[in-house]
DNA sequence: GGCGTGACTATGG
DNA sequence: ACCATAGCCACGC
């Protein structure tokens, strides 16, 4: 029996947004599930990218509607701001400064592989 | 099947 | 801007 939805190409999805985030900018948990075709599904993209265990992308340009880096804890002490901040980012008190020009909309811009 | 949990979000005060 | 609340939904116990 098949389940409602596809969890692999839920994954594949969210992969491949996450890989299209340019340097320098960073997106939001909703905005990928979004993209991905399940617009309530912010939760599972968290769980999706922690479960992953892989850093070959960049997690770090995932936050939070707010721009808040919420998965901070699970990279090691100070390492997501650290990054975000060697891209050029700046972060103040967990939060992106001028978060809505960081923001990157994958719905506006994303290209899916075939 | 119930219940709590979580890298979430929108809304209202 | 900050806090509380409700909605969300797979997952593990």
């Amino acid at each position: 029996m098949l389940s409602k939805y596809d969890k692999d190409a839920f994954r594949q999805a969210v992969y491949d947004i996450i890989h299209q985030i340019p340097y320098g900018r960073a997106t939001s948990y909703g905005a990928i599930a979004k993209a991905a075709g399940y617009p309530n599904w912010s939760r599972m993209v968290g769980r999706t990218i922690k479960e992953s265990g892989s850093y070959t992308l960049p997690f770090h340009r995932v936050v939070n509607s707010q721009g808040m880096l919420s998965g901070k804890n699970c990279f090691g002490h100070g390492k997501m701001q650290q990054l975000l901040e060697s891209e050029g980012v700046v972060v103040v008190n967990d939060k992106i400064k001028n978060w809505r020009n960081i923001f990157w909309n994958p719905i506006n811009e994303i290209i899916f592989k075939v």
